[in-house]
RNA sequence: GGAGAGAUGGCCGAGUGGUCGAAGGUACUCCCCUGCUAAGGGAGCGUAGGGUUUAUAGCCUUACCGAGGGUUCGAAUCCCUCUCUCUCCGCCA
């Protein structure tokens, strides 16, 4: 949520930095309700004052033994004017309060504008490509011969679920293990084990609601609120502390979970169907920080490095793209995307997102701390993957594969998998 | 699932219809006193808004005592619904 303020002092350059990111603000609708707003407020609170000083007069009256008729009498009216004027500001405010939920969050200065995804700059690339001296299979090809199963999972559950079994299974485990690990000894964070079913006022809080409910599974419960099933551990993490004025002595929180993640998927009919890039249920390791606001980039880039820290342990290669205007989600206000080389498809993908929120979901949740004059202050949020499970394995079955089929353990990880150095095809498997 | 108790400011805790945004304690900030490891005196000290304003200063004002409704001229206090916490019983990974 933007801060109302900035749109009431500055609401055409506000206008102006939310079309850079393609969402078009109508300004003109937003002024009118404030207009209305600053009238409606007014009369009301004036209204109220009046009722509250006359029912103190009355309640001095009464003390002493005095009549309170014309007292009463004063204020007979004032009842049925004070609700409607109370009814109609409420009603005003929600439709504001919903115009201001749909706001993106705007765009930082160094974010270069764009069209789409082609406009994203690339900003560094770590790690060469491994040359094949053998025809590249995918991990779907790879996977098969050592555990990967859709057919059961399918069957089990329906399209979009994948089932590992034996070694892959195994590594799939090691991998959240080694990053976790990584996080906490290396980088400081603090695991936390977190609820996988959360209330809606968290997914407001991190922006998922009220825009996005078509992307989320939920849980109906008879005569209580539904539960939702999250789609990052960002939710539960950053919701945390919600509601809270956090000292600033604990600064920065750096919080880390392991979390299954589910995705209705809603808008990707048809895309990425082969193998388990694009899956409803998916395991990610999440990096969540609560800063001060002057670190907030600073920590972005230090965010950043711990989740590359991950890939480059693991021998893959990948590159840092600094996405555009119209690429970045609707809550960040910068983004770092790190791609992960992909042999058989020839292309960088998607394996983890690093964003800056600055206040944006601190606002919504109240999230503050006590600043150096005592006054509290907003947070500023910043995540990131550090990685998505599911797709640094892929990555792993594609770069790391063998010309017999086998799949080379990354020497980081192979404490993790009781020495294995490779995953070899079993029959039957 | 059954029975009961509870939810008040950073923390503890008083307050069952009226000058209560809320006693008292504690923590914190400032000042004074004292002087040696601790104490005494005084003052200040919630949050989010709105109006005014160059102002995140001041002044005026509204809302907030778990959440939402209701009764009333007036609600922390009375009524209803919900959420959460605790205790006991039952069940259970």
């Amino acid at each position: 949520m933007l801060d109302i303020q900035l749109l009431r002092n500055d609401l055409s350059a506000v206008g102006a930095r939310l079309a850079s990111r393609g969402f078009d603000l109508d300004t003109a609708e937003f002024a009118r309700l404030e207009a209305e707003r600053k009238t409606l407020q007014t009369h009301t609170q004036a209204l109220q004052a009046k009722r509250n000083a006359s029912s103190k007069q009355i309640g001095i009256a009464k003390s002493k033994g005095e009549d309170t008729d014309a007292l009463m009498a004063e204020i007979a009216d004032l009842g049925a004017e004070l609700t409607a004027a109370e009814g109609a500001l409420t009603v005003l405010q929600a439709s504001l309060n919903v115009l201001l939920m749909g706001i993106p969050n705007l765009p930082h200065a160094s974010v270069p504008a764009g069209r789409s995804e082609e406009d994203n700059v690339e900003i560094s690339r770590v790690g060469t490509p491994r040359l094949f001296d053998f025809p590249v299979k995918d991990h779907v090809d790879v996977g098969e011969k050592l555990g990967l199963d859709f057919e059961t999972a399918s069957k089990i559950a329906g399209a979009r679920f994948s089932l590992l079994r034996g070694g892959l299974a195994r590594l799939h485990r090691a991998l959240a293990q080694f990053m976790l690990d990584t996080h906490t000894a290396a980088h400081d964070y603090t695991e936390v084990y977190v609820p996988y079913l959360v209330n809606a006022e968290s997914m407001r809080g991190t922006g998922q609601l009220p825009k996005f409910e078509e992307d989320l599974f939920h849980v109906p419960r008879a005569e209580m609120e539904r539960l939702y099933l999250i789609p990052t551990a960002e939710v539960p993490l950053t919701n945390m502390v919600r509601d809270q004025i956090v000292a600033r002595e604990q600064l920065p929180l750096r919080f880390v979970a392991h979390t299954p993640c589910f995705r209705a998927e809603a808008g990707a009919y048809g895309r990425d169907t082969r193998g388990m890039i694009r899956q409803h249920q998916f395991d990610k390791v999440e990096l969540v920080q609560l800063v001060e606001p002057k670190d907030s980039y600073a920590v972005l880039e230090q965010l950043t490095g711990h989740a590359e820290a991950i890939l480059q342990a693991l021998e893959l290669p990948y590159r840092k793209m600094l996405l555009c205007t119209r690429d970045m989600g609707f809550s960040a206000a910068k983004t770092y995307d790190l791609e992960v080389w992909l042999p058989a498809q020839q292309t960088y993908r998607e394996i983890s997102s690093c964003s800056n929120f600055e206040a944006f979901q601190t606002r919504r949740m109240q999230a503050r701390f006590r600043a150096e004059n005592g006054k509290p202050e907003l947070l500023h949020s910043v995540n990131g993957s550090g990685l998505a499970v599911g797709r640094t394995l892929v990555a792993i079955l594609e770069n790391h594969q063998q010309a017999d089929g086998a799949v080379a353990i990354p020497e980081a990880l192979r404490p993790y998998m009781g020495g294995v150095a490779a995953l070899k095809p079993v029959t039957g498997a």
